[in-house]
This record gives C-alpha cells, structure tokens and sequence, in this order.
RNA sequence: GCCCAGGUGGCGAAAUUGGUCAUACGCGGGGGACUUAAAAUCCCCUCUCUUCGGGGGUGCGGGUUCGAGUCCCGCCCUGGGCACCA
C-alpha cells in the first residue's frame, strides 16, 4: 500500500483528540510562547483554501516552539456575531444562535482536519453568554472611567473632581457633568443610516454598502459612542516598539492622522465678544497673510446667525442640501474638484492684518474635523485655490521659494514650505521659523495657540441589529420627568438576548430588540437599552479570554494574563491592519489603564499572511463594452498546447481567453475547497502546499499541479521509512543503519537541522521544506540505508509541517508516545565544515578560476597563505602575469579579487 | 494625487550583512528506463546567444564600487491602502 493519508491522518488526529496533547497550563517553569491566529467569522460556506494559509504558519510555530521547550498558548475560536447569521434568520426564520452553532460546527469538522494543534479546551465564541458577559463587564469599564488627561490616562468615573459650581446645582447636573466625560458616552449626531439594510453604518463601513449599491443617508440618532480620540496620541506612540509589519505601522498612523499647527481666533464683523469669535484650524498659520476668505462647515454653529438677510435664503437653500448627502458621497463629488459653497454675508478681522475677509460655507469643510472652520489661503493651498478660482476670490502670495524664484500662484497653489513673503512680522523666514514666530504671537496677543489634532474620530459604538451584545444599561425615569443612564449590576451580568418573532428593525430605525417589550420593560420602570455593540467588541479582546477561557467570575485571572500576555506572534489578513487592531489596541489600554491588565500593547509580533488567489478565464480581447462581463471558471474552459504555448478556449463558444487570478470568492466561483484537497492529498499535503507556494506575506495563485508536487514529496519521505507489502500485506517497516548513518548522511543531516531551524525562526517556510525535499532527495540518491538516529531527527523536522506523517514515522522508530514534545535538535557545527572550501578567483570583478583550499588553512586567520596560494593559480597567471597588481580585495572564504 | 509593498526562467519562487556559479526547491516541458500497456516510480536535459574561446542576462535609463538582483538618482508597470483632514 502506497502511502496512505486518510488512514495515518485520522489515526493521529484520533490520538491527540484522546490525549489531550496540546492543551497548555500555566507553567511557570517554563517559559511561554503565545501564538495567535486571528479568528474567524464562521460563515455558511465554511473555510477556503485561504483560510489555513495563516493557521498552518502558527501551527508550524506553535509545533516548532513546543518542541525548543516551550510552554506554547496556542488557541482558537469564533467571532460569531455578525450579520450573515442575522440577515439568514431574516430569510428562513432560523435562529441565529442555531445557525451560528451549525456553521461553528462545520469550522471546527474543517480545522480539525488539518490537524492544527489548537488546544480545543479553550476554544471561544464570542455568541456564547458566558464570553459576552465579559464583554458587557469590560463596557462597564468604560463606562464607569474617564480618561484624565493631566495623568495621562483613564480613572474610574468616582473619581472626578467636580466642581463646586457643578455641585451646587444639583444631582442631575452632576450626573451630566459625569456623562458628558465617560469614555462611554450617549451622542446624538447625524448617523449614516442605510434603509435597504436598515442600520446604522459606521463612516468605513459606508463605503462597502454604497459599492453594493444600497443608499446611505444622513440621519441624526442617539448613538454610543467611545472615546477612542483621547487615546489618539498613545495609540501612535506605542506603535514603537511593536514588531509589527511597516505597511500596518504606517496605516495606523495615517488613520490616527496627527498634525500640528495652531488655532487662530478670527472677529466676527458686528457681532462683539466670546460669540463672534469665530476659531479656525491650520498647520500652516504662516500663511496667514494670505487668508483671502473664511470657510464653515455648513453645519457649523454660526452659520444660522452670519447669514445676512440677502443671504438667508441661499444659506439656507445650501445647509439643507448638504444635510441629505453623506460624508462620503460629498467629498467623492469634491474632490473631483468641484467645488460648492455660498457666501454668508459676514465678514471677519484677520488677527494679524486687521483685513475683512468674507466669510463663506462650503461642503469642503468637514465640522468633524478641527473647529469646522477654515481660513482659507488660496495662494498656499491647493483645495483653496480650486474654490477661490470658481467663485472669484482674490489669491495672494504670501511665501516664495527658498532659493528666490518666481511662482505664480495665480495659476496654481504653491504649497511647498518656502520664505515668507508680503508677511509683516515674520517677512524672510523659512516657514518653520515663521510657523513658530506667528504662533508664538498669537498666543502673546492672546488670538491663538499651538495645537495638535487628529483624524481619528471618536468609534461609534451602537447598532441596530439583533444578532450581537446587548448593552448592560437601563434608563431609568428620574424624578424631574427625565431619564438616566445606569448599569447593569455586574452580578445580573450577561444581559442575554430575548427571544423575538421578528428579526428587522423597524423602518424609523428602532432596533430590533425595541418590540421584545416583556425584556425592555422592567418592573421599576426602567427601560433596557435596546441597541447591541457591533461585531468589532468581541474580537477587542478575545485574545485575553484564551488565557482563562472558563473562568467564571473574571474576565480573566491575574496569574493567566501575567503569565501569557502579550501575544508573542499574531497571524492574520491585512484587511484588518487598521480597524480591529486600532480598537483592540484601545480596549487593551484602557485595561491597562484600569490595572486589568500589565502590558501596554496586545500584540507584540504581528504577520499578515498574503492572499490565495483564484483562477477565472476572461476574454482574450478584452471585455467588449457595455455588455456583460463574461467570466468563465475551470469547468468551462479547455486547454490548448503546453507550456510557453498554452492557450484556453471556452469549450463551446471557442472563444480565446486569457486566465486571471483574482482573490477567492463565491461570486467569482474560483473557490477551491480544502475539503477537497485533503481528500484527495491528505492535510499534510496540503499544509505543505500552502507553505511551499511562497513567502507566507505574499499572494499566490493556487495551482492544483503544485499541490502533487507536495504530495509526491511526502510519499517519497514515506518510501525512506516504510517498504511496501507484497500481496496486499501491510507496510514493512524499513531497517535502518547504526546511529546518523554513513558520512555523507551524517554531514546531510546537520545541514538540515542547521537550515531547517534557521528557516522557520525567519518563518520562511517555503525554503524551510525545500531544505527537507533536499534531504530526501540526496538520502535516496546515496542508496544507503538510513541512519536510525538520523530518520529520528528527520522526523521532528518534518513534524511542524506535515505532523500526521512525522508521528507515523515517530512511531515506526519505536516511539510509544507522540513527538509533540520531543527536543529539538541542535546541528553539529563540526560537521557543517567541509574538507576542504572552494575560493573563488576573480580578476577585476570576473570569475576566472577557483581554487580548493584545505580546511587546515583558516579563511581568517591564513590570510597571508592563502593570498599567496591564489596568486600562484593559474587564473592569476594567465591574466595577470608577472605585472604587480594594483590592487588584491580579499573576502575571507569567499573570493578573491585581483586588479591588475 | 499621496503613502506602503513588489517587479528575477514557460509558472510558484531561491540567493545571511554588496562577494563564487544568478535562478536552489517545486511545477510545467523534452528525452530515456521499467511495463504487453497505462498509472506510479527512477535517470538525464531545460535563461539566452556562440565561430565552443567566450559573450549577454534579475522592469527601463543612469550612477557608486575591485565587485550590484542587493546600495544611490530618475522613470515605467503591478498589487494594497488613503484620498477635500485645512
């Protein structure tokens, strides 16, 4: 019998199963690897081959480092909330619940397959109320802290100072002085509300449902939301330090989008005082010579009151307009390059020149940022400049390149840092100097300060959905006909979900939960808060579960996440290089801050696995227009030629078609199920495939004649161990050689262990097995029997990527136990030596010769003899000569070069 | 437009800090062995030109260096992200 997959799998995934072999305990003997891989939404369609891509990475980790000793955390579970669930019951009337289970069943029959070593006793679901309890709690947290900003961090609510006027007035001003610093906090503002799906959108999400062609529009609604801005600064700081991949270090940044500048106080003409003080936003205040003209964010404040009479109407024609286009759909039509606005009326005093600038609102300004309100300068600034061109504005040049020049800044912005021109006080400085000189006299003058800001936005926090986390809060009627906000004591924690008949929310945007009366009303007269947190809150903080999955009364314990945080390694897709790791990482410090946890950041190495990707077949030339797009898969193509020459047609139409590779998808139908593979392959086989194909980072076509490739390794590696039975007899067992085997095998398997070893810590795994196929290859090809010992270690190379086989092979060698455990071994340095080391010899940068020099002679340190050697050589003879050389370079056992 | 990553054989890809031979390993292709035959397996060849001495070749054009796939400058292309953030 040929190597048989289906039969060693299911054996060895059976033995695991039954010895519990990798569940981890708290050991403080040893130290800890905690290898994580980022857990899936456990969707109807079950995994693809992209799926494993990352899981079997960790897995080789999690295998590698068990056996260098140490005490590995490697686990898994379910992000199950999510809307697919909630969008089914919604057709068929199915529970999410019992549909989430069934899909969480078919993940784990899938997983298990491939005989990842998670340790199953720990395994999560993010749906199961005894998780979302904690995630209630850790709401709580929040709700109950606020973020001081003179320490720096977050402190429990109970803790802030009020202030005795506060005080005097009462227990509801308390109340809301309190409320209104809550990291957690109610906020009714203008919402992106989607009436297909009937939900509240969070700004990035937009995006995904306008491309699905379903209207977004703006609605204002009571929303929680989570102060995520006062962390802003720590979330960029912290980022040093983190192993983490540039491209992600780098969108963290830019969604946190830090810049300087200064805030600048501009005097509304006509109306006096604190009110007519209009505050504006810049980093470049010192183009503030320049300033032309003032922008409002339509919604802005002020805009109600500057508008004079002639203007009212327009003003007011403008406002309204703008209210019913997103955020998103309005600066897509902008930046284009149209620009819109209307002239209020007002004017305002530019604090440094004492000029009326007119004041203007347009929808180019956002209220979400800064103040909401602009100077603008459009000599200095390119949006400015498009906006002063259309309606007329004069443009004024106020900085000049540094080495002098022209530039004309009626024709295009200058925005480049330069010299200050036409500028006053702060004429003939570079625009550093001048940014500080200006804002140094604003701040005297008392019209401004230096300031920072950020593009991160506080995180909207509710949805209107069932199929998630119920807020733990009431409101609760106060005796003034009010209401207030109170928690859920942590004792009455999980609040569960109530059973309903109808899983949509209503058309006015009532979430579903608002018709499950018998659980919103309770007997005091309280009412339950009926939006659920959205899907990110689960995966905030499941990686902090997995250190005590079952515990009861905590979220965790104290020695669990003192003994396994952080995260030493994070495997995932980069689609969530910003969103979930910038609120994980929120959460986790404001944990930190609450001294629930003892690390700064979650996770300290992070890796995002590239994407598999997909065959389809599309036209030759090219889509015609205006027709659909054909696209054809496998099934409906042939294959014409080979190799250099290959050609698909459609097997019907003959219609010429070039292949494409595209991300997996079901629309697409270039999905290939693992299911299927391993039927056919066995899991190691595909493991090793999807680790072969490339470095773990990049994408890959999937390319079904690779995955042979693999196979046929693994039955070779098979044939070393196990000769074949005659007459249908069961496999024989080879006999092998004494000890490491002959010379040759000995030197092999040193080098093996050697790159092997050094392959997996860079995880570059497809030159890892490469060194593994080397190794069989060249054990065949010397025709002696292998070495005992040397099979044993081949073993337990092997094992992190193809576990079935190597504990086949582990036990073939007598081994009772599994090799889980067994050490990994160290590589003989001496034998990594050869006899004798090749130089090469190079005359004037080209290779001309080589020379065998003996091992006796030191590359180092018989620099002298081997110089003298090489020089002797025939190459240096006949290109050289007798000439004396200009020059010798020598590379101790590399080369050596000689220019004549 | 801006930011990040990347461009190496017919294909997936190798090449510690600039240092031998660019193209390991695998796929595909060609030739052969075994077989009645096929599958499976095994062996050999597989960048290119060559007058057989050697020459050229890592997206393109320059540069630094004794020596460049690797470093620098300027382009081109592909993928990902951001996109009126003042």
């Amino acid at each position: 019998m040929p190597y048989d997959h289906a039969a060693i799998e299911a054996r060895w995934q059976a033995y695991w199963d039954e010895h519990e072999t990798f569940e981890a305990k708290v050991d403080r003997s040893k130290p800890k690897y905690y290898v994580l891989d980022m857990f899936p939404y456990p969707s109807g369609s079950g995994l693809h081959v992209g799926h494993p891509e990352g899981y079997t990475a960790t897995d080789i980790i999690a295998r590698y480092k068990r056996m260098k000793g140490f005490n590995v955390l490697h686990p898994m579970g379910w992000d199950s909330f999510g809307l697919p669930a909630e969008r089914y019951a919604m057709k068929t009337g199915t529970h999410p619940a019992v549909r989430t289970d069934e899909c969480i069943a078919n993940f784990k029959r899938q997983l298990k397959m491939l005989g990842f070593s998670y340790d199953w006793s720990r395994e999560i679901a993010t749906t199961d109320p005894g998780y979302f309890k904690w995630t209630q709690w850790i709401f709580l947290q929040l709700w109950g802290a606020f973020y001081d900003r003179e320490a720096g961090k977050a402190r429990p609510i109970a803790e802030l100072a009020i202030p005795t006027e506060v005080e005097a007035e009462g227990p509801a001003a308390v109340r809301a002085y309190r409320d209104a610093r809550r990291l957690a906090y109610l906020h009714e503002a203008p919402v992106n509300w989607c009436p297909a799906l009937r939900i509240v959108l969070a700004n990035e999400e937009v995006a995904e449902q306008v491309e699905a062609g379903n209207e977004v529009i703006r609605v204002p609604m009571k929303q929680w939301m989570l102060r995520i801005t006062e962390y802003a600064q720590r979330l960029i700081d912290d980022l040093e330090g983190l192993d983490w991949p540039n491209s992600v270090l780098e969108m963290q940044r830019h969604w946190i989008g830090r810049s300087e500048g200064a805030e600048v106080d501009f005097q509304v003409q006509g109306i006096e005082g604190e009110e007519g003080r209009l505050r504006v936003f810049t980093t470049r205040p010192d183009t503030l010579f320049g300033a032309t003209y003032m922008v409002l964010a339509p919604e802005h404040p002020l805009v109600a009151r500057l508008a004079t009479d002639a203007q009212r109407e327009a003003v007011q024609a403008y406002v309204e307009a703008t209210a019913r286009r997103t955020e998103r759909d309005r600066q897509a039509a902008s930046a284009e390059g149209e620009k819109t606005g209307v002239f209020t009326g007002a004017h305002a005093i530019n604090p440094v020149n004492g000029e009326a600038v007119p004041i203007w609102i347009a929808d180019y300004v956002l209220m979400g940022y800064g103040t909401g309100a602009i100077m603008a300068v459009p000599g200095h600034d390119t949006r400015d400049h498009a906006f002063a061109t259309t309606m007329g504005i004069a443009i004024k040049q106020v900085v000049g390149p540094v080495g002098g020049g022209e530039v004309d800044v009626q024709a295009e912005a200058f925005t480049e840092q330069g010299v200050a021109v036409n500028s006053g006080l702060i004429d003939g400085l570079p625009t550093a100097e001048a940014k500080a000189k200006i804002t140094a006299w604003l701040a005297e003058q008392g019209k401004g300060e230096a300031r920072v800001n950020y593009k991160l936005r506080d995180w909207l926090f509710s949805r209107q959905r069932y199929w998630g986390e119920p807020f733990p809060l009431v409101h609760k009627p106060t005796p003034d006909g009010g209401s207030e906000v109170a928690p859920v004591p942590t004792a009455d924690l999980p609040v569960g979900l109530p059973e309903v008949e109808d899983f949509n929310p209503s058309e006015t945007g009532e979430p579903p939960l608002a018709k499950a009366t018998a659980w919103v009303e309770l007997p005091d007269g309280s009412r339950r808060e009926t939006n659920t947190m959205p899907q990110w809150a689960g995966s905030c903080w499941y990686y902090l579960r997995f250190c005590d999955p079952r515990n009861a009364d905590a979220p965790w314990s104290d020695e669990a996440q003192d003994y396994w945080m952080p995260v030493d390694l994070y495997i995932g897709g980069a689609e969530h290089a910003v969103l979930h790791l910038l609120y994980a990482r929120f959460w986790h410090k404001v944990l930190f801050d609450l001294g629930h946890v003892g690390t700064r950041e979650p996770f300290h190495k992070l890796v995002n696995q590239g994407m598999i990707l997909g065959a389809t077949y599309v036209p030759k030339q090219g889509q015609p227009k205006g027709e659909v797009k054909r696209i054809y898969v496998a099934d409906d193509i042939e294959t014409l030629g080979e190799g250099e020459n290959v050609e698909y047609v459609h097997k019907q139409t003959r219609e010429p078609l070039t292949i494409q590779w595209d991300k997996m998808s079901k629309s697409r139908g270039n999905v290939i199920n693992p299911d299927d593979v391993i039927a056919e392959y066995g899991a190691d086989t595909m493991r090793l495939y999807e680790m072969f194909m490339g470095p773990l980072e990049a994408s890959a076509p999937w390319q079904p004649e690779g995955v042979n490739g693999c196979f046929r390794f693994l039955a070779r590696a098979y044939r070393l161990f196990f000769e074949q039975g005659k007459d249908g007899a069961a496999d024989a067992v080879r006999e092998f050689a004494e000890g490491e085997g002959t010379e040759d095998q000995r030197r092999l398997l040193h080098r093996t262990i050697s790159e092997v070893s050094e392959r997996i810590e860079r995880m570059s795994f497809n030159t890892a097995i490469s060194s593994l196929m080397v190794f069989v290859r060249d054990v065949e090809k010397g025709g002696a029997r292998l070495g005992k010992a040397a099979a044993e270690t081949f073993s337990v190379l092997l094992a992190p990527f193809a576990p079935h086989l190597a504990e086949e092979f582990w036990r073939a060698l007598g081994h009772e136990s599994s090799l889980t455990y067994a050490p990994w071994p160290a590589a003989d340095e001496s034998l990594l030596v050869e006899d004798s080391w090749t130089l090469v010899i190079q005359i004037k940068g080209k290779k001309r010769g080589e020379l065998q020099v003996p091992s006796s002679l030191d590359p180092k340190a018989d620099r002298e003899a081997i110089t003298k050697l090489a020089m002797a050589s025939d190459a240096v003879e006949r290109f050289v000569g007798d000439a004396e050389p200009r020059r010798v370079i020598y590379v101790p056992g590399k080369l050596i070069n000689v220019v004549p």
